[in-house]
DNA sequence: TGTACATCAGTGAACGCGCGTTCACTGATGTAC
DNA sequence: TGTACATCAGTGAACGCGCGTTCACTGATGTAC
C-alpha cells in the first residue's frame, strides 16, 4: 500500500458494531429505563459477549449517553419526516397519542420512557438532553399559531408536556379502557393548545 | 388481666413502626425512583437494621406497592386541602407547576416521579395506580367546565397529564431558564384546557 | 504471490461489591400465678 | 407486688446472585518485504 490513506477494513467494522451497540441500547433502555439493562445482556443482544464492551466504550454510563441522545435523535427525524405529510403537525400528535406507541415504548419517544431517570442523572446527561429538546421544541414550534401573540415555542413546550404526560399514564393504566380515554383526553387537550382561546 | 382485649402495647409500637418505614420508603423512592433505594439504606433512614425489615412486609416489592399507594394518597390529601383555598383549582395548578414542587420531588406528586417506573411494574403495581388515578381524576374533574358539553373527567385527564409532563421535563433540564420556561407553558396550557374553546 | 510478523476486535474467567433475603440470637415487654 | 417463664421486634452475620469492570488470551485481518 503506498497510498497513505488509514486502512479502513477493521476500523469501519468496529464502528459498525459501535453503532449496533448503541442502536440496541437505545432500545433497550426506553423499554426497561436507564438501569434496567446489564452490560452483559446489551452484548448479548448486540450478539457478542460482555468482554469487548469496554473496547468501545469508557464505561456503561457513557453507553447510555450516546443510547439517549440516539433516541432522542430518532424522535426529531421522525417527527421531520412525519411533517412532511399534508396532516403536518396533527400527524405528530396522532403518532405520539397512538395506540402503537404506547405499546411500543422501544420505537417510541425517549421523554415518557426516561425522563425521570434523566431528572435523576447527572449534569452530562441533562445537558445532552437539553439540548435534544431545545431541537424538539423548534420542531413542535413551526406549526404552533405563528400568529399567536404567545411564544410559538412556550405553545410547542405545553404540547410536548401533554402528549408525554399522556403516553406515560397511558402506559402506566392497568385499565385498557381508561388507558385509551387517556389517549384520547391527551389528544383533545393538545388540539385546544394549538389553538388558544384569546386571552381576556 | 381479666378482660380479653389483644396486648396493645407491643402490637402498637411495631404497627407505627411499619408506618415509618412505609412513609420514609414513599419519600426516599419519589426522590431515587423505584429500583433507587435499598433495604439497607431504607432502614437506616428508618433508625432500623436491615434484618428487620422481614418482620414488616413479604418482599422489598410489597413495601414498594404500599409506599407508592401512600404517596399517591398524599398528594389526592393535598389537593383535597387545597380545593379548599378561595383558588380552587387555581392553587392545585399553582402547586403542581411551582419551582418548589419542580425542585422537592420526595414531596411531591408520585406521577412524574414514579410514572414510567409503574408502566414497567407487574399487574398489582399498576392495578393499584389505576385505582389512585381515578380518584385523583375524580378530585379534579369537580372543577373543570361543568357546563361544557366534553366529559369534565376528560379535562381532568388532559390537565393532569400536561401538569405531569410539564414536571418531568422542567426536572430533566439543565438549564434553569429553560426548566422556569417550562413550568410556565406549562401553566399556560392548563389554563387553556380549563376553559376550552368551542369545538367547530 | 507467498511468508513472517504485528495488530487488535472480540472472548470468557475472574474481581470486588451491593443487592434481597434468611436466620440464630438478644433483650425488652407481656403473661401467669 | 414479686418471680418465673413466654413472646417477639429488632439485630447483624451470612447466603447466593447479578452487577460493572478488568485482563490474559485468541484468531482473523492488516502490513512488510
Amino acid at each position: 500500500m503506498q497510498w497513505n490513506l488509514p486502512p479502513v477494513g477493521r476500523k469501519q467494522k468496529k464502528l459498525r458494531t459501535r453503532q449496533r451497540i448503541v442502536e440496541v441500547a437505545s432500545r433497550g433502555l426506553l423499554r426497561t429505563g436507564a438501569n434496567g439493562m446489564s452490560v452483559v445482556n446489551l452484548m448479548k443482544l448486540a450478539g457478542l459477549t460482555h468482554g469487548g464492551f469496554y473496547a468501545h466504550f469508557e464505561s456503561r454510563d457513557d453507553l447510555v449517553i450516546e443510547a439517549f441522545a440516539l433516541a432522542m435523535d430518532r424522535t426529531v427525524s421522525r417527527w421531520n419526516k412525519l411533517k412532511e405529510e399534508p396532516a403536518g403537525i396533527d400527524a405528530i400528535v396522532e403518532w405520539y397519542l397512538s395506540e402503537g406507541h404506547r405499546d411500543a415504548p422501544a420505537q417510541g419517544c425517549a421523554l415518557p420512557s426516561l425522563g425521570a431517570d434523566i431528572a435523576r442523572s447527572g449534569p452530562e446527561v441533562r445537558q445532552v438532553f437539553s439540548t435534544k429538546l431545545e431541537e424538539m421544541i423548534d420542531v413542535l414550534a413551526r406549526w404552533f399559531a405563528p400568529e399567536s401573540e404567545k411564544d410559538p415555542r412556550l405553545l410547542a413546550v405545553g404540547a410536548l408536556a401533554t402528549m408525554l404526560g399522556s403516553v406515560v399514564l397511558a402506559r402506566a393504566t392497568a385499565d385498557k379502557t381508561l388507558s385509551d380515554t387517556i389517549l384520547e383526553a391527551g389528544r383533545y387537550a393538545v388540539r385546544n393548545q394549538m389553538t388558544p382561546r384569546n386571552q381576556e
